[in-house]
DNA sequence: CTATCATATATCAGTTCGATATAGTCAATC
DNA sequence: GATTGACTATATCGAACTGATATATGATAG
């Protein structure tokens, strides 16, 4: 799925600014299976706007760079929901660094493994108070997309969520009953070997 | 985690050419959690040799293309681990077009939420039999690296690999129970709507 | 007998990331 | 009262990477 898709997917929320986009992204209702940096979004907005699938009004007002704020035309909705039902979803990917690296705990210091381990857990337990769209710690002024115009949760939105949140507590409830069982067989290989 | 590391990473288990390389973030032990193409795993090998990092004997035995076989130099390996030590672990990211489509469930035909909901499941079952590292099936020239040289599975691939499964579990277990509701759900709005 | 698949290397166009530049506001810290 | 860092906002660009394609051949399946 390019990022000209995901920018449509993105404005079928309400109108935004390339910058918002990018929160959706970064901490927002997207954050969790999708990426797309301002890099990629600005172009991609520029294009769209040329095949006239998106419009946009600059707001000067603020003494700052003009604020361009971006909001689907018909056809743009259209083509995104085309979009929907003619694509064949790409495989799902998943990059974890962590993973990799612990895969080679019997070469490394076993300190190094734990901290790796912890780290893991940390990562998915903010993930999960993060993912909760119910969670109103967020300011409120940001656009979340996944409410609808009424202010409700959108079921797929809360599916999908409820989804993530499943697999959070999958591995941290993994981590937990199998951390300290890793670390003492790789003690007792360590010992062996020497 | 750069393609020149992972290659690296892949070598630890032994020599292995590009394609088996390739093979092992394909379909592999790395598969679930990392990704390499070869049209960056090729030039990676080129300048870890120039490098001095892995060196290559050439066969040509076999009337086919020479087939380059790399191994890991002393040097290698201590880069790689002076990585492991070194290098704080990026972000974990997940990326998924079926859970971003399902989060327009709303403006979605039922029959296609269901249809990407089935696919979804249907690919965690498939992974959850592909990362049982005990699984056979797997045709044994296969390099598996998650064996060591005694044959004996990697603790830590273990780990990472029953993580793995917890997480397929996980997501089949929540699609069962949830699956049903969401669509009675998506039904329910739809004739509340006309 | 002809696709298609698997092995194997290599290249390349297009996409995307990540960093950087610019620029103003605001809060905090020193 | 001044500097530092964080946030809003757009834009650009090099470096990295993906995905496709080319080449070559053997094996296997239809």
């Amino acid at each position: 799925m390019d990022v000209r898709t995901l920018c449509l997917g993105a404005l079928m929320g309400g109108e935004a600014t390339g910058y918002e986009i990018r929160k959706m992204f970064e901490d927002g209702t997207f954050s969790h299976f999708q990426i797309a940096s301002l890099g990629s979004i600005y172009p991609a907005l520029t294009k769209l706007t040329q095949d006239g699938l998106v419009t946009f009004v600059e707001h000067e007002q603020e003494n700052r760079p003009d604020k361009k704020i971006y909001q689907l035309t018909q056809e743009g909705r259209r083509t995104f929901l085309r979009t929907l039902l003619q694509t064949r979803p790409a495989e799902d990917r998943y990059r974890s660094d962590i993973l990799f690296m612990l895969t080679f705990a019997e070469e490394m210091p076993i300190e190094l493994t734990e901290a790796l381990i912890d780290e893991f857990a940390a990562r998915h337990e903010l993930m999960s108070q993060q993912i909760d769209p119910e969670n109103t710690d967020k300011p409120a002024h940001q656009k979340s997309n996944a409410h609808d115009e009424n202010g409700e949760l959108k079921p797929g939105c809360c599916f999908v969520a409820g989804l993530g949140q499943a697999m959070c507590d999958a591995t941290l409830k993994f981590i937990r009953e199998n951390k300290q069982g890793l670390l003492d067989e790789l003690k007792s290989r360590k010992t062996k070997k020497s």
